[in-house]
DNA sequence: CTAATTTCATGATGTAAATCATAAAATAGA
DNA sequence: TCTATTTTATGATTTACATCATGAAATTAG
């Protein structure tokens, strides 16, 4: 992970924007900016937590290990995004580890630090309670998904997902290179079944591949995917 | 739900214990206590957030529902645990039921008085937070036991979670009535299969069962199964 | 620029767990 | 107390999905 010399406009993420422009200086003295090449881990499950992300540019995975070959990607992160705020809690490491998807630079910020912000700007604690809490809820409802719908709707729920997370390019692309092992990990599926079903999306006229790219061209039979059975 | 005369002891919920003492009376002011049948509605998902609930007494269950007779229970709740908090963010709708699993009694405080308490108790904002942050944790973590863990494995983590939330009583029996149903909700399964995996677990002389009480005799055999695979 | 490793692509086979089907207890309601 | 509903119990059948196997592209590395 290499240093960068250029730091961050101090503008884009949910500790600048909301602390007090008192405060600024002092996030200014004490953040670190690092730069990520793709595929290279910010930090890793069981890790001691020395402190918190957030991202300036580029792309990251947040995923949990399993198995050898099977890990459950928790989350997606873009740029203002927050990463590494799941190793607050009760214990010292994080539960998570963060990948870059793509070259990323990422701003840090040591947890004494951090937790010092908190008790300073009421704004930042409400706000960063409120995304917890919207996290959970995304989290649970991701959760039910897993126990209840089928693969090719979770995997038609998870294309929604990311065409509004990262918007999609003039062609109507996705803007994420994602792998179809990613896809798969994603939705909690093998590389194998992912494949398939991203075909039968593809047969369906409900999606277009071209290698890492996916393009939505019937969002509306994604979304009736994700609700069979719900509605009885 | 029937409004109860007797209150709560001001002591026992997050919100009591840690807001200021001179907060206090205005909460007592604000609260309202009602009580709950076993089987009863607390708030049911869909429903508008009005506000917040604390439990004094009894024993909740907390699930999203899928089809007619699918739901996943995402929480057990007991005395002293927040219920409802899941209402706070940028939705206004409950993303979840609650309903009692035995007579319960409940705090309730709207939300606007609940958001003013936030606003003046940074300690109790602070540790809601953190309380927000180790659920999602909880969440996370669960998610990825759904992807990839077997049953078997899900049931017997199931059950040290309960026993480590409820405690046993002097025979050893787990401090939940628990139907067979709702154990198969809670690790995302059929309630056929549940029963097949409870079958296996007594017959590997890792629990015992007595109609609907759990009793753990050999807890080391449950984590171990909790473990399979995971090394690799 | 070639070798080595990933990622992609698909068929064949196996299996865990869901679904279906019934019936006996247990609990609740009239 | 008798009926009705819910919970428990288990076998038989099906199926969605994982696993295995293999080869071809496409990256990455040396």
């Amino acid at each position: 992970m290499k240093k960068d010399k250029h730091g961050c406009d101090l503008k884009t993420c949910l500790m600048c924007r909301l602390c007090l422009k008192e405060w600024l200086p002092a996030v200014e003295a004490h953040r670190k900016n690092y730069t990520l090449n793709k595929g290279q881990l910010l930090f890793s499950e069981n890790d001691a937590v020395t402190g918190i992300y957030f991202i300036y540019s580029g792309k990251m995975k947040v995923h949990k290990h399993w198995s050898k070959d099977k890990e459950l990607i928790v989350r997606f992160a873009r740029k203002g995004d927050i990463v590494g705020h799941r190793g607050i809690g009760t214990e010292l490491i994080y539960p998570v580890s963060a990948t870059a998807l793509e070259p990323t630079t990422v701003c840090y910020i040591d947890m004494d630090f951090f937790k010092s912000s908190l008790k300073v700007n009421n704004e930042v604690l409400y706000e960063l309670m409120m995304f917890y809490a919207r996290e959970l809820q995304e989290s649970e409802k991701k959760m039910r998904n897993l126990a209840h719908m089928t693969v090719k709707g979770r995997i038609a729920t998870a294309l929604l997902m990311l065409l509004q997370k990262f918007g999609a390019d003039e062609d109507g692309y996705i803007n994420l290179n994602l792998s179809k092992q990613d896809l798969a990990s994603y939705t909690g599926t093998t590389y194998e079944t992912a494949f398939r079903m991203m075909n039968e999306l593809i047969n369906d006229n409900a999606v277009e591949v071209a290698g890492k790219n996916i393009k939505v061209i019937n969002a509306g039979k994604l979304e009736k995917l994700g609700r069979e059975y719900e509605e009885e």
